[in-house]
DNA sequence: GTTGACCTTCCCATTACGGGAAGGATTATG
DNA sequence: CATAATCCTTCCCGTAATGGGAAGGTCAAC
């Protein structure tokens, strides 16, 4: 398979392919005219990671997690504990996000929005509160 | 003032301060040694960026929301419209966040984490669920 | 006068790619 | 069979928002 094919079945675009061979996810073969010749193992590769980094994997975690699936003597509480890392960090980004959202929310309900100039989320971000 | 007041008194570390300079968020003075000469009205700027990059804003936002800080005529329905759009696009992020915990959630409770391979988790971003 | 704490600019690294150029290979069409 | 279209390759630059650190000038204190 060229490139353009394991893109389409992987749903990766070509340049990440590229990308990931480079840092060392895949490894491709070669054919005689120097284009990538991708096996079935490959594409399963990509597809693995293309699901892993739409769950928000980091690079470096789906390497770990290539690894734990390449490796058959794995244990599953390795890969159950870097899912469950991932599912904190992904509480601790929701948290942030709720956190600025309620602050930013409460100086948008205080401003009226219209052509007047008077604005309390320009005040607010201005100073502190009050002062 | 010089670099670490601002940098004290704004919470933004010296080299966010010069960050800031450089793409014209802010244009401090210069003394005659070549110091940057920091007037109130930055210290004021810096303050307003921190807080607005605490609550998400990105850099080119900020800038929008500095220039109508600092445009007395402004409407504060254009400050409000700005709010609202980055409120959105945290409730976006949120969702996005929340769909991957679910799924991957799902996985890490098939899982039973032990010492054995057989992997839920691994195999469920091997393959679609079970085909 | 010499530390030590500042300040300056400059360059490289980060994350995970995307755009696009320059040029070779293959395939399709006339 | 020539040529055009489509592929493929590598290479280099750009992103967002800094952080690290080097090389070197300045300033305050002792």
């Amino acid at each position: 398979m060229n490139i353009k094919d394991v893109a389409a079945r992987s749903g990766l675009p070509a340049k990440t392919i590229r990308y990931y061979e480079e840092i060392g996810l895949i490894r491709p073969l070669r054919g005689a005219n120097g284009y990538r010749a991708f096996r079935d193992s490959d594409l399963h590769k990509l597809a693995f990671l293309a699901r892993a980094r739409g769950l928000g994997f980091t690079i470096e975690e789906c390497r770990k997690l290539l690894a734990l699936y390449e490796d058959r003597d794995r244990a599953s509480a390795d890969v159950k504990a870097l899912a469950e890392a991932h599912l904190d960090e992904m509480e601790r980004k929701i948290a942030e996000l709720r956190a600025m959202q309620a602050t930013l929310r409460a100086l948008v309900e205080s401003c009226a929005g219209d052509a007047r100039p008077d604005c309390p989320i320009l005040t607010g971000l201005a100073g502190p509160p009050c002062c």
